[in-house]
DNA sequence: GGATCGATCGGCT
DNA sequence: GCCGATCGATCCG
């Protein structure tokens, strides 16, 4: 499989949260492959963006968001989950893609195990949930998506067409009235594998 | 140094 | 539908 190359990332953010839906996210766990099918992002643009974690300038946590796109962004939310995000658009512009939910496709039994849960609809429809199933901490935070030691990265896989696609508001947004309006979650329409109807 | 709170989830009412 | 878990980043003093 073709693993996505940096010029991926290097673009525009909602392009590439678009472009997402439907690629694989690969985790290379102990010689094992976890993997599955993105199916719900959302995206985080600038300071700019109220919700983006870079609106009230670079701190220590989002650092690598400021950094060259393809790379991981990984921080702890709430004391006890993760949140994976992709680097995306150009260095020094702070601009990420939140990986919401994955249809998983590999690794289910190990998933299972990391979760705590069987049913593959609980295994990855979610943001915590997908990087407790997939293994992902904060030592993931600024790996390179790209280089050829990664453990963690992206293969291309079979497009999304723009009828099966969604969007809406993002989810746990609240306070300014611009970022909350703002359709920036997409996901696959019909997939039984989002975070939520 | 101390208080506040979050891009969530799972269990319980 | 509601609530508690759990802790680091951030902000205020």
């Amino acid at each position: 499989m073709q693993r996505l190359a940096k010029r991926f990332y290097a673009r525009d953010t909602l392009t590439v949260a678009r472009s997402l839906l439907g690629q694989r996210l690969v985790r290379l766990r102990d010689g094992e492959r976890l993997s599955g099918a993105i199916v719900e992002v959302e995206a985080y643009v600038g300071e700019g963006d109220a919700a983006c974690h870079a609106s009230r300038g670079r701190t220590r946590r989002n650092a690598t968001m400021y950094g060259p796109p393809g790379h991981a962004y990984v921080y702890l939310i709430y004391g006890m989950y993760h949140c994976l995000n992709l680097v995306t658009g150009s260095e020094g512009e702070p601009a990420a893609v939140l990986i919401r939910g994955l249809e998983p496709l590999e690794g289910l039994e190990t998933m299972g195990k990391l979760r705590s849960r069987t049913e593959p609809r609980a295994l990855a429809s979610g943001p915590g949930r997908l990087c407790q199933a997939l293994d992902i901490d904060r030592t993931f935070n600024g790996a390179d998506l790209c280089a050829s030691h990664a453990q963690l990265f992206l293969e291309k896989s079979v497009p999304v067409p723009d009828t099966a696609v969604a969007c809406g508001p993002r989810v746990g947004v609240t306070g300014d009235a611009k970022a909350i309006s703002v359709p920036w979650r997409l996901y696959v329409q019909d997939s039984r594998f989002v975070s939520r109807r």
